[in-house]
DNA sequence: TTTATAACCTGAACGC
DNA sequence: TGCGTTCAGGTTATAA
């Protein structure tokens, strides 16, 4: 479910009640999530003020004065603010409760996603071995075509798959990677040292542009997805090529092929997307 | 060091 | 109706 924009539309949904907020429990009643949950947070946790709600990537980093909190919510995670009293639901596994009466409520019922702790004595969560080694993000100035260029130099596997790698950008997820490459007339299975300088300054251009309309859009619905206030995202209806296989290209009406590309789903147009290996 | 593959897990959709 | 198969928005650990 989430991709960036879908995190980042969390983020904004969450943060008029959940900030500044005193955190009064931490239930967690399934902790078997990518990574189990430490349990001492039911006693760290209590008492403790939300100081800010951001963003690095695809998790979400809740500061508190004593360590930061992060959230990811893999393939089917779900985070929303609800009135305390509301009935839990299956996999609904650990909520915190906040003493205005609100309750920060996570559903996800893969468990792909993890809710970790970086305590402030571990330095800034920025050092957290899962964030040191991101790219940057995509919508900063530090990402951008020259970057892109010169990343992939020396660089064979699939271009696809290399803006796909969080360790060269955040936040390309499979959606958004199969539609900027089709709205830059790349091949996804171009190898990624073949791209020209030019190629670079589109992609990563394109990328910036398909992941702020998407984030201006409230996210991409897919099946499930559902911003904090339980409005659905409005951006599935700008998909030109994902999960559009058999349909035409809404520019030249060749038929949209789909193909796996290192077991994810990858749609393109066979005309517009010239490969080149 | 780079790339490919397996793994984590549930549920929906589909074919028989 | 029911059973088995396939697929899904992500990311890491491990193998090659």
């Amino acid at each position: 479910m989430p991709e960036l924009p879908e995190v980042e539309t969390t983020r904004k949904g969450i943060t008029p009640k959940a900030n500044k907020q005193v955190i009064e429990s931490f239930i967690v009643r399934n902790s078997n999530l990518r990574w189990p949950i430490n349990l001492e947070l039911q006693q760290i946790l209590p008492g403790l003020v939300i100081e800010s709600i951001q963003r690095r990537g695809k998790y979400l980093l809740l500061k508190t004065e004593l360590g930061t909190l992060l959230i990811h919510l893999g393939m089917s995670g779900n985070l929303r603010v609800l009135p305390k009293e509301t009935e839990v639901q299956k996999h609904d596994h650990v909520d915190i409760s906040l003493e205005n009466g609100y309750v920060i409520r996570l559903n996800d019922p893969r468990r792909f996603g993890s809710v970790l702790w970086h305590s402030a004595e571990q330095g800034d969560v920025s050092q957290h071995k899962l964030l040191s080694k991101l790219g940057p993000e995509p919508l900063s100035e530090a990402f951008n075509g020259n970057y892109l260029y010169e990343k992939s130099r020396n660089r064979k596997i699939a271009i696809k798959s290399f803006i796909m790698n969080s360790h060269i950008v955040v936040g390309a997820g499979n959606i958004y990677a199969n539609e900027s490459l089709f709205m830059s007339k790349i091949h996804p299975q171009t190898i990624a040292s073949k791209l020209t300088k030019k190629q670079c300054q589109l992609l990563a251009d394109n990328i910036k542009t398909v992941l702020a309309a998407a984030i201006e859009q409230g996210g991409t619905t897919l099946k499930d997805f559902l911003s904090p206030d339980g409005k659905p995202g409005y951006f599935v209806q700008k998909l030109n090529v994902y999960d559009q296989a058999g349909k035409p290209c809404p520019v030249c009406k060749t038929e949209i092929e789909k193909i796996i590309l290192n077991q994810r789903a990858c749609y393109f147009c066979p005309k517009c997307q010239t490969r080149k290996l």
